[in-house]
This record gives structure tokens, sequence and C-alpha cells, in this order.
RNA sequence: GCCGCUUUAGCUCAGUUGGUAGAGCAAAGGACUGAAAAUCCUUGUGUCCCUGGUUCGAUUCCUGGAGGCGGCA
């Protein structure tokens, strides 16, 4: 049922946040819940390129065709997608899903998407890629040491709020400076939920033992229904570990094998498992610092579906 | 059968000129200001293969044994 567009405007924007990491079983838990009256909104840093299908878990093309996905398949994989990114285009996809009497679901296991689109972008000025290369360079020359001690120079709280061996965020934290001559520290950061848009929130959670079990079972599938042949694809490409989407888990470990010379696929896959695992318990240990949400086992679809019923989230049926 | 090397953390291996030990990886926990499947921080973990001897004291030196690797037969 459509509101009227009165009512519309009067009304918050209403969203749903499913967050899950890596295995947990989003994407069998979306097909049952979300059939009718949603639309996907992807969370997800690496299902964003085009081609990196198989080693990201993409959902298949049965459920695309089922549900509308939004913010797949948009980048090429040579192309940097960024947070910042991801919350303009996830806020035109809500305001848009919600003007046609749908209910946007933002699903995915990029923790930081989901903590910027919650309470709100981050106010600093976005990466400038030629003055990242500046900074990177005069790294290289300078040494790590002198780029903290710059660091402490321009921006002393960052300085403290920044490991000296964290390169990555010295580096940005630089780049902020030198971009706009403010510290990135200068710019508010909100510990808040922003209140122009209703979020329920909901997080899946499984046991370890489960999770690890799950994990191990999809990279089986993925070896057993072409990885390999994907990464083979994407190197006749052209692609190498500087293109943002071979960061991806599943991509760099075949990167690193074949600069480093002949490594056997099981090695290759207990890499990827491992990994896998790895970052399965970093996006928990993240969603859970920032989130007020109610965790659910994902196969527990009564208690999701009861709680969105609390929460208001009318599904048409 | 003989000769040589080897046995130390879950794994790969340092080390102690004799005073019961430490790296990397793994594991567990944590951080996260437009790169985040990235990047970084913290923390354990031990019959130092067994046996006897020398010694105030042996994982360390010596005897004998067991496992592993290599060579010669």
């Amino acid at each position: 049922m459509m509101k009227s567009s009165t009512e519309r405007t009067q009304t918050k924007n209403k969203a749903v946040l499913l967050f899950g990491p890596t295995a947990s079983g989003k994407t069998a838990l979306t097909e049952a819940l979300f059939s009718e009256g949603a639309e996907i909104v992807n969370a997800d840093s690496v299902q964003v390129y085009r081609y990196l299908d198989i080693g990201s878990a993409k959902p298949d093309d049965k459920l695309r065709r089922l549900i509308p996905h939004h913010l797949v398949d948009i980048r090429n994989p040579w192309e940097q997608y960024t947070a910042g990114d991801f919350v303009r285009d996830a806020e035109l996809c809500i305001s848009d899903i919600c003007s046609r009497g749908n209910i946007p679901v933002i699903t995915g296991g990029t923790a930081y998407y989901f903590r910027q689109l919650a309470y709100g972008p981050s106010s600093a000025p976005p990466s400038d890629p030629v003055i990242r290369q500046e900074v990177e360079r005069d790294i290289k020359q300078n040494g790590e040491d002198w780029a903290y001690k710059e660091l402490e120079r321009v921006d002393s709280v960052s300085a403290s709020r920044i490991n000296p061996n964290d390169i990555y965020r010295v580096s940005r934290a630089l780049e902020v400076y030198r971009t706009c001559s403010r510290p990135l520290s200068s710019f508010p950061l909100s510990d808040t939920l922003r209140d122009d848009i209703d979020f329920v929130i909901i997080g899946l959670k499984r046991d370890k033992k489960e999770l690890d079990e799950r994990i191990r079972l999809r990279v089986d599938m993925m070896f057993d229904e072409g990885l390999y042949d994907e990464i083979k694809k994407l190197v006749r490409m052209g692609a190498d570990e500087s293109w943002p989407g071979m960061q991806g888990i599943g991509y760099r470990e075949f990167l690193d094998a074949m600069v480093s010379g002949e490594v056997s696929f099981g090695i290759i896959k207990e890499d990827i498992i491992r990994a896998t695992r790895q970052y399965a318990k970093r996006q928990m240990t993240f969603f859970s610092s920032f989130a007020t949400c109610r965790f659910f086992h994902p196969d527990d679809i009564d208690s999701i579906r009861e709680y969105l019923t609390i929460r208001d989230v009318r599904l048409r049926h």
C-alpha cells in the first residue's frame, strides 16, 4: 500500500540494516524474508566490483531477478570505491526505494560502511589520488618514522590516536592535512545514530564452530564453482595487486601464490579459509562495538520476522 | 648393520660459554574519522624426547635408549 505524498514527506524513511559476517547465511535469509516489498542495497566492499563473482560470493542471478539488488557490479575492479561513495549511493537508494513504497534492506559484511551510513559520514575531505601518491612517495623516501613525526607536528591529536606502525592511518591523516591544511582530528565525528532515517538494525551471529565449518564449506564450493578460472580471466584482463578489487580474500592469495611461484591449490585454499575466519572475527568485533542492534541466529527466521513487525517494518505479501 | 645430523610452544625454528627459555606463524581479545575482505594493537601457551651420570644446580656436558632425516652397506 502506497503512502500519500504528504504523509511521506512527514514520515522519516525507514531502512533495515542487516549485518552478518562472511558465510553467516545472509543470502538465504534475504530470500526467505524479503522476497516481497523490499529491495536490497549491497554493503559489501568487494561485491561492488564487476567480474569478482565467485570469490566475493555475490548473490546469484536467480535471487537478483527475484529481489532488486543495488550497488552490486557498479565499478570495475581497477577503480576505487570508498566508504564515502557508499554512503552517498546508499542514501540515494534509500530514498528511491522508499518513494516506490518498498523497504530498503542494506545488507552485507562491511561493518565500516554500516558505521559511516548509520552515524553519518565523516566530513573530512575525500582522498585525492595525486596527494595520496605524493604522501606515499615521501614516506618511501624519508621512512615511516619521519611520517609519524610529521603527523605529530601537524596534527598531534590524530598522532596520539594512531599507532606509529599503522602507516595506513598515518598516511591518510597526512593526506587530509595536505589536502585542506586542516588536521583530520578537527573534523567532528558523530557517536550517535543519525536521526533523518529510521534504522532497524539487525545483526546475525553464529557460534564460532558453526561459522568456521560454514566458511570451510563455502571456500570448497568456490573452488568447485571455478574460482581459479575467475582469477585467470582477471589476470588476462591485467589484474594485479594494485587493483582495489584484488585486495579481496580469495583473490590476493592467488596473486601472492603466482608471485612466489609454485604453490599448491591445497595451500592456497587453507590460506583463504584462515584469512576468511580472521576477517569474520574482525567483522564481529567492529560491528558489535558500534551498533545498538538486536542479534539473531540466521536460522531463527520467525524471531526476525516478529522483530520486524514490532519495529513496524511492513512488507507486502 | 655402520656413520653423520636432528628431537625445544598448536606449526616452523632460534637459544641458554650449566642458573628451568623466545621469534615468526597460528590462536584468543581489541582498535577503526571518505583505501576497511584494508591497516594496526595487546596477550598466553612449554615434562626443552626418555634414561642414568658429572654438578650445589642439566633443557644445555657425558653414557645408554627411542623417534625422524641423510649417507654407506
